[in-house]
DNA sequence: GAGTTTGAAACT
DNA sequence: CAGTTTCAAACTC
């Protein structure tokens, strides 16, 4: 498990400077070195994951049972808070893996553009670093800015889109640094991919290289110097940040065209992660800022500074990339099967993590024994402590973010796995801003950077099944032992300094539960059900939850899972559809949509229309999988779904074999299909979009679960990246504790788990393969083949067999959409309103995003479709996002109902 | 901050 | 599997 031996070699020989040095010297060269570098963080990973991956891969539960390696079991430990660095790692891992492994061609280049894009919004949301506004700068220059809004847009997805995006926008970042480079980087990224586009090779020496790059971009120092500057002006950011955002938009929009595959997937992603990261990440990009400049100063050299804020950034690409990630597995049959692996992977981990619990700390131990220094070991240690940490930071409140965001961390922690304090803190930033919602977005551009790495290594590795192998690694990562020792744990509840916020959400943005009857051992506890033990902010009574009782927490989740196995996987999925390169934001709006809940809600009086509803609180519309009345859900109506889901139910028969066809024949054609979306224009649009972009199938069926388990794992890291920074700096490391800390650790852990799970669900499908594929190419298909489908097909799709439910939801569709509308027509809101909530991250709600997307994008189509595991985080409350996005639908909710 | 509402989780 | 109870969050005031 600790497999992530190259990456220790490396660690070993010097913190996180050192990583750099051992990856960076080969990369340099070129610039698609230079991606691969970015890419190859995740290679390190990757082989840890692999490893991992195959075990665990098959059922998830197994994770859970069998703690094959120390290190999974480390990461097992849920410190989460400082989920971003570890998912990102994760993820990376698995792109890695993947690339090795089949590597789809496609895939690597839709995953490079949707990164490419992604960096952009990312960093103009953040408006975190100077670094991130260089980038903005960068990224005007390259690119017209028109589409930002459809980033920003689009809060609810956002997560995904994040993961998608951010490897890009590190890599931007990283260019930031060097400046007028970035650009020109993703440029070339993207080129190549296309050039190689379908070659496994392209994305094996991505990987390799990239990580290269990745150490070497990161270790541009100078840039991060100035996102510190910067940082302290946070307030100037958030000014600029508006500026920027545009400026990012537009180029990731740029990126976005070169590389339509990845950029559509991302781009839905980011859409949805965008507005949330927006709002909040203004605040909690200010807080974040000064601990990450505490941080830097004290720890981090310039190099990890800049890192730091690509890690926020790396979190969400971390999610984007394994959207695009599964999605190209999906693509192609080898992709499939390395998804599979993947899944498996992940799955194992997270099993590893409850196991390990206890074990984990021995085994993060022993990775961290690297500590920081390892970068290969550190990325996947990280990744199990990114996820407790991430979860720590984030837990309750972030939920669905939180997927996104451990995936993110994951990223960031692989991508910068040498990073150490600088990364921690930076990842925690992220961690929180993430968990406040799109707020993160804020922190992240300096995270831009390393995301984009881990993001392109991310992708990779869950394409290959490099995912586990990552994993493993994690635990090797000092984070754990830090975090684990240190104590955090029992951190939450006392420690003054940290919780003021009794109220569920965190300083940070994060949200801690309050249980007072429940120990912390029943889902009920928002941490518990997250894999994540209390913490600090935690306000609960008898908790039981805590690092130190590692065999209470695991015997308690045993028991759950016994009853449900699923208990402790994502509840939300998303059913990702590759998206051509043509129409990113066609992409967008489809992860947005694709996004559902497993289970479904079960509400009565709540319309769907406020976080009573779990798929609000997700920041995702309801599905066929919901038993909600009257729903008005503002992510997704119910009935919307139901009808696409029927109308490409049909497609897909009437047409699999024609599209299957095109598909394979001219992949790129798509284009011009835009139909559904433009058809879905009015209230129907948004589910549509969701539909037809998903996949109509079930999201249950299809999709698969996400592990959440393994955000134990995270803690840990987080708490091993606490100690260390508290170590380093009392002072900050207070400071740190008190937002999360989770660092790095935390998200990317989370992300690992997101990644993990997605591979989960993926996997089945790959599996399925040659089915799950067909469904894809079908779903591209659809939308090509008849742009009307979606209305026609609505009318007519009643029949769809694969729906169980809802005839009667299709006729009812029609008639609702108008609200939708209403939501889509203000695009601009998310945006505005991102940067402010300041109570809580709020996402913007996503529809108005998507929808404009939708009818905007007109074009996007998306080839192929894909389910993939969205990392939803199991809580949703994660997010801020909730208030914005929940917001408008409250508002007519509320008038609705009484 | 107290009190109410809500729907999931837990239990029967 | 349904019905009931328990629970903690979301929401209201
Ligand atoms: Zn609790
Ligand atoms: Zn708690
Ligand atoms: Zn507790
Ligand atoms: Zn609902
Ligand atoms: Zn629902
Ligand atoms: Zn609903």
């Amino acid at each position: 498990m600790d497999s992530p031996e190259p990456s220790k070699n490396n660690d070993k020989g010097s913190s996180a400077a050192t990583i750099n040095t051992s990856e960076s010297p080969q990369v340099q060269e070129s610039p698609f070195l230079k991606f691969i570098s970015n890419l190859s963080p995740i290679q390190p990973v990757k082989s840890c994951h692999v490893t991992q991956g195959f075990v665990g891969l098959n059922s998830p539960p197994i994770v859970f049972m069998s703690p094959r390696i120390s290190c999974h079991r480390e990461t097992k430990y849920l410190e989460r808070p400082q989920c971003t660095q570890s998912p990102g790692v994760e993820i990376s891992q698995s792109d890695n893996g993947d690339k090795s492994i089949v590597i789809e061609p496609p895939y690597d280049s839709e995953k490079l553009r949707s990164q490419l894009s992604l960096p952009g919004e990312f960093i103009t949301d953040t408006t975190l670093k100077a670094a991130d506004v260089k980038n903005d700068e960068n990224t005007r220059h390259c690119s017209p800015p028109p589409s930002v809004d459809e980033y920003l847009a689009d809060p609810v997805d956002t997560d995904p889109i994040y993961s998608a995006n951010n490897p890009d926008v590190k890599q931007s970042d990283d260019t930031v640094a060097s400046s007028s480079q970035s650009k020109e980087i993703t440029l070339k990224y993207d080129d190549s991919k296309d050039g190689h586009g379908d070659k496994a090779e392209e994305p094996l020496r991505l990987s390799q290289e990239s990580n290269k790059f990745h150490q070497e971009k990161p270790v541009n120092v100078e840039e991060p110097e100035k996102l510190e500057e910067e940082k302290n002006d946070v307030e100037r950011a958030s000014q600029e940040h508006t500026n920027l955002e545009s400026n990012l938009s537009a180029d990731v929009l740029e990126t976005q065209h070169s590389h339509d595959s990845l950029a559509q997937c991302a781009g839905s992603e980011l859409r949805d992660n965008t507005p949330e990261l927006m709002p909040e990440p203004m605040q909690d990009a200010k807080e974040c800022e000064d601990c990450d400049e505490m941080v830097s100063t004290s720890h981090l050299s310039t190099e990890n500074i800049p890192r730091g804020g690509s890690e926020a950034t790396l979190k969400y690409h971390g999610i984007r990339r394994r959207c695009l990630q599964f999605g190209e597995a999906f693509s192609n049959s080898l992709g499939s099967n390395n998804s599979h692996m993947n899944i498996n992977a992940i799955s194992s981990q997270t099993k590893m993590v409850k196991l390990s619990g206890p074990v984990t700390s021995l085994s993060t131990q022993r990775c961290s024994g690297t500590g920081n220094f390892q970068v290969t070991g550190c990325k996947p240690s990280g990744i199990g402590l990114h996820l407790n940490s991430i979860i720590n930071a984030m837990p309750p409140g972030c939920t669905t973010t939180t997927a996104m965001r451990l995936s993110d961390g994951l990223q960031g922690m692989k991508s910068t796995s040498s990073i150490s304090v600088h990364n921690m803190e930076n990842m925690k930033r992220c961690l929180i801003s993430s968990n406040v919602d799109g707020q993160s977005s804020v922190d992240t551009g300096n995270e831009g950077h390393e995301i984009d790495a881990s993001i392109a290594a991310d992708s990779f590795i869950s394409e290959s099944s490099s995912l586990a192998e990552h994993i493993a690694s994690y635990p090797a990562s000092a984070h754990d032992k830090r975090k684990l020792s240190p104590t955090d744990a029992g951190n939450s509840e006392e420690f003054p300094s940290k919780k003021k916020k009794k109220t569920t959400t965190d300083e940070n943005g994060c949200k801690r539960c309050n249980c007072k009857k429940s120990k912390c051992l029943k889902l009920y506890c928002d941490c518990f059900a997250a894999g994540i033990y209390c913490s600090e902010p935690c306000s609960c009574q008898g908790c039981l939850n805590r690092e130190g009782n590692e065999d209470t927490v695991l015997e308690a989740r045993r028991q759950i899972e016994s009853r449900n196995p699923l208990a402790f996987l994502p509840k939300v999925v998303q059913n990702t559809a590759d998206v051509p390169l043509n129409n990113m934001e066609d992409a967008n709006l489809t992860t947005p949509s694709s996004a559902r809940h497993k289970r479904g809600c079960n509400c009565k009086r709540s319309m769907c229309l406020k976080k009573y509803c779990e798929c609000y609180q997700a920041n995702v519309g309801c599905s066929s999988g919901c038993r909600c009345e009257g729903c008005k859900n503002a992510y997704g109506r119910k009935e919307d779904y139901v009808t696409i889901e029927r109308a490409l139910s049909r497609e897909r028969l009437s047409s699999k074999t024609d599209l299957l066809q095109i598909e394979l024949h001219d992949p790129h054609h798509l284009s011009p299909i835009t139909p559904s979306l433009q058809c879905s224009d009015q209230g129907k649009e948004a589910a549509k979009s969701r539909l037809s972009e998903k996949y109509l199938p079930s999201p249950e069926s299809d999709v698969n679960m996400m592990l959440e388990a393994s955000s134990y794992e995270c803690q840990k890291d987080c708490k091993n990246m606490d100690d260390q920074l508290s170590q380093t700096r009392d002072s900050v490391a207070n400071v740190l504790q008190l937002t999360p800390l989770s660092y790095p650790e935390s998200t990317p852990s989370a992300s690992s788990f997101s990644s993990k799970a997605k591979e989960w669900t993926d996997i089945p499908q790959s599996r399925l393969s040659h089915g799950t594929i067909h469904q894809l190419s079908v779903g591209s298909l659809r939308w090509r083949s008849s742009p009307n489908t979606p209305r026609t097909g609505l009318g007519e799709t009643q029949y769809v067999p694969s729906l169980e439910s809802d005839n009667k939801l299709f006729d009812i569709l029609e008639d609702e959409t108008p609200d939708i509308l209403k939501e889509v027509l203000t695009p601009l809101p998310n945006k505005s309103v991102k940067a402010n909530s300041p109570n809580q991250k709020r996402v913007s709600p996503p529809h108005s995003h998507l929808r404009r997307h939708g009818l905007s994008s007109s074009g996007s189509l998306k080839s192929g479709r894909k389910f993939i595991l969205q990392s939803v985080p199991s809580f949703p409350p994660l997010t801020p996002c909730t208030d914005s996005k929940g917001k408008g639908r409250e508002d007519l909710d509320n008038s609705s109902r009484k």
